[in-house]
DNA sequence: GTTTAGCTTTGACTTAAGTCAAAACACTGA
DNA sequence: TCAGTGTTTTGACTTAAGTCAAAGCTAAAC
């Protein structure tokens, strides 16, 4: 039972990070909670008792305006994790969640939480270095993204790969359209932005396997240096 | 003296949101130090000891790479923090980091820091808040930076001001240049936005007071209506 | 084999938003 | 008051990258 639910959380995103025994311990106070389409999990306003991950399903979180209607503001897919802020920080849910289809949710009652973290305040300081680590990738994707160009973003991920060594070859792990999103574009441009590393003699790129033929140039490009420059 | 390194948290915009009763706790644990130019904080592989707020000056971070040259990863500024991941995590520091000028930093040791939240672990409840809340606001910045367009991105920053209410006044409170890049553009596009928002009816500008005049408007320009589509 | 569905690439076209430089404006201190 | 510095606005120009639609590929399914 416990084991199962141990597999749900490393598949979230975030808690995959964790140090495995640190995760157990997590698994230990989680319980699990299945909802049906249009449950809701918490209101706006309520007290904050608890937080959950998806594992199956989805929820939307929306607000209640003055004139009655629902504002979504996010809906919330497996992986994700919905009501920590609020948990932490002691307030009361600021929206309300409702699962738009069957759900099957991990759920972390607050009380259960502050007290794993007074007898093992490792664990909090584990989740800190993670979120802290995660904010640092996001300021310099944000920086990235208005600041550089498609070529920089996609050169800056595949120079991730290979250190300092000359060659190398990197193998996708993302399908291309899914990369697209990541580095903040679409399939086409993706497309194009590879050939053009390509004829710049970069990399060599044969289906999801990209070979870097040259390192620095590639390392160059990733820092904002324009290809007509060289 | 306490209380002096007290003023200097509270300019950092992380810790600034901490509860007042724990952000004096750890000013008690903080000391001051002063580097001078090209002094060296840490190196790459060491021990992460502890880690450091920037009050005036400035740092660089960098990682020697196998052929001998020091690449810069960023540079820090006043009010940002430096280190606080691998002393999180309990790893060696991943980088170098030396002041490029004459610099006045708040170190906190990781051994003060861990005691610390051992003993209140409300004060790691506390910053698990501050980043988790920071975090949903930079997925939501990524998105809207590679989805919505500069109107868009300005709409919404000006909608958050006035909640439903059919008209409010907004006084911004950063220069122009600095909304810009907070919202991931320029001062000449910012102004030319402006004035399509204001063409449009949902808002009037002077200076650095908007009248939002129709705040329905507003929010579906926000959500990504094009000014065309009405 | 052939069909169907899902990616990926390509081409032609459009446009939002950046660049650069000049002008307008605002604010401070002499 | 005026000079002097910094910010904001404007205009003319350029371009990166998005849109849309068609064509190529793969690869599993029949």
């Amino acid at each position: 039972m416990q084991q199962h639910i141990l597999e749900n959380l490393s598949k979230s995103e975030l808690l995959r990070e964790m140090k495995p025994a640190f995760l157990e311990a997590l698994a230990e106070i989680a319980v699990e909670r299945t909802l049906v389409s249009d449950e809701t999990l918490f209101m706006q306003h309520q007290e904050a008792t608890g937080f959950y991950l998806i594992c199956t399903g989805s929820v939307k979180v929306y607000r209640i305006g003055g004139d009655g209607r629902e504002q979504v503001i996010h809906q919330f897919g497996p992986g994700e994790i919905v009501g920590e802020v609020p948990v932490f920080q002691g307030t009361a849910y600021p929206a309300c969640a409702t699962a738009v289809k069957k759900s099957r949710l991990i759920y972390f009652a607050r009380n259960r939480f502050v007290e794993l973290g007074r007898r093992q305040p490792e664990i909090f300081l584990n989740m800190l270095a993670i979120l802290s680590r995660r904010l640092r990738q996001f300021v310099e994707l944000i920086d990235d993204l208005s600041l550089k160009d498609v070529t920089a973003r996609l050169a800056k991920y595949l120079a991730r790969g290979c250190d300092s060594g000359s060659s190398c070859v990197v193998e996708l792990e993302l399908s291309k359209s899914a990369l697209a999103s990541r580095i903040g574009t679409i399939p086409a441009t993706l497309s194009r932005t590879f050939k053009k590393l390509q004829d710049s003699g970069a990399i060599k790129v044969s289906a999801s396997k990209i070979h870097i033929l040259d390192c620095e140039l590639l390392a160059s490009i990733a820092s904002g240096e324009k290809l007509g420059d060289l």
